[in-house]
DNA sequence: AAACCGGGGCA
DNA sequence: TGCCCAGGTTT
């Protein structure tokens, strides 16, 4: 008698969730042209981490360029970090990147169609994967992105931060049971996507013109802004370091970084933390003048880093050591297809306004 | 300045 | 299983 009753409920939930994603909804976003597993997966990685308007034009380019799963295996693991400058999460880039050789490798070229499958790839996780199969390959599966997240724990009053364990698999169980209602699933979750970004926000949420504000229960108690839970806050350390930014006429000298952890895989301006002098001079460098630029903090989730760039220009006929895999002299102008740290984006266009 | 975010990795 | 990690945007 209650699961009869509940399921009803979560059935009139479902469909005033859809209808109003038919009357309201977004249906013209790139991904959801031609919505292949490889588009939608792209997509859906890409929008992990970002909003959907700064999204647009990076997916357009890498689409542009990795056209499907065999190209984006193919291709060199600098030029996709490359087309991921400036949208963070690198370790993302790098786990699509392997993630495309397995497919081509392991599955023909072709998406596996399992929850269990999906998941063993990187970068792919319980809701990406639910995402992929139901969006790109009609099958009923659940997904839990933020806007989801929101829009339940409100609705529901699940009380907790998401990132504790019990309130996510709440939440994932009530995202299961849903779902299962739902007479089109990719309409569903595409809704339910779209009414956490469009109406269900984070703030100034616009219950007024929600379609499920009358069952709300966070609505109802007037406590919208108690939903989700928010993550317990500790204050972020400082670090420093200085970018040495070893200029050659008109290039400058950037250097790999190892292959994981922070900036994994990028570009970026050799530094240090001790004395500039010692660093040239273990490198076999000699500059005449070592000129301080303006310093600026760039933050990250666990700590600020503050920056100190100091310009050091270099004899062109100095002898150097660079080693061509993990040291490259480019072009202030153009520094080719390369991943770059956000930061050293930001000092090569200051760069090019001295030139 | 603080909140946010889906998944990997490790104890 | 429970923490910590990662980077840029929005508020």
């Amino acid at each position: 008698m209650i699961d009869t009753l509940s399921t009803k409920q979560d059935d009139l939930f479902t469909q005033r969730v859809i209808d109003w994603y038919y009357q309201h909804g977004r249906k013209s976003l790139p991904w959801q042209q031609q919505k292949t597993p490889y588009r939608v997966w792209v997509s859906e990685t890409m929008l992990q981490q970002t909003q959907v308007a700064t999204v647009i034009p990076y997916y357009q380019r890498f689409m542009a360029r990795f056209t499907d799963v065999e190209q984006l295996a193919q291709a060199q693991q600098d030029e996709v970090l490359h087309y991921w400058t400036g949208l963070g999460y690198y370790a993302r880039a790098r786990n699509l990147h392997k993630a495309a050789q397995v497919i081509v490798t392991q599955h023909q070229g072709n998406f596996p169609e399992q929850q269990q499958a999906l998941e063993a790839l990187p970068g792919i996780g319980r809701s990406t994967a639910g995402a992929i199969r139901s969006l790109a390959m009609q099958q009923p599966a659940a997904i839990l992105d933020g806007n989801v997240k929101r829009v339940l724990a409100r609705y529901l009053a699940v009380a907790g931060w998401p990132g504790q364990s019990a309130t996510l698999k709440a939440l994932w169980s009530a995202s299961e049971q849903l779902t299962a209602q739902a007479s089109d699933v990719a309409a569903y979750n595409q809704a339910m996507m779209d009414l956490g970004s469009m109406i269900c926000k984070r703030s100034k949420p616009l219950c007024q013109q929600c379609p499920i504000a009358a069952d709300c229960l966070a609505y109802q108690q007037q406590q919208i802004s108690d939903y989700p839970g928010k993550k317990p806050k500790k204050q972020l350390p400082t670090r420093t370091t200085q970018f040495l930014i070893l200029r050659r006429g008109k290039q400058i000298l950037l250097e790999q970084r190892p292959s994981t952890g922070l900036w994994g895989g990028l570009w970026n301006f050799p530094n240090t933390e001790d004395a500039a002098s010692d660093w040239l001079a273990a490198n076999h460098y000699n500059s005449e003048q070592i000129l301080e630029l303006p310093p600026f903090r760039h933050t990250f989730s666990h700590f600020h880093l503050q920056i100190q760039p100091l310009l050091i220009d270099i004899d062109s006929d100095t002898s150097n050591n660079v080693n061509e895999h993990q040291q490259r002299w480019v072009d202030i102008h153009d520094p080719g297809e390369l991943g770059l740290p956000q930061p050293a984006v930001k000092l090569l266009q200051q760069l090019q306004q001295l030139n």
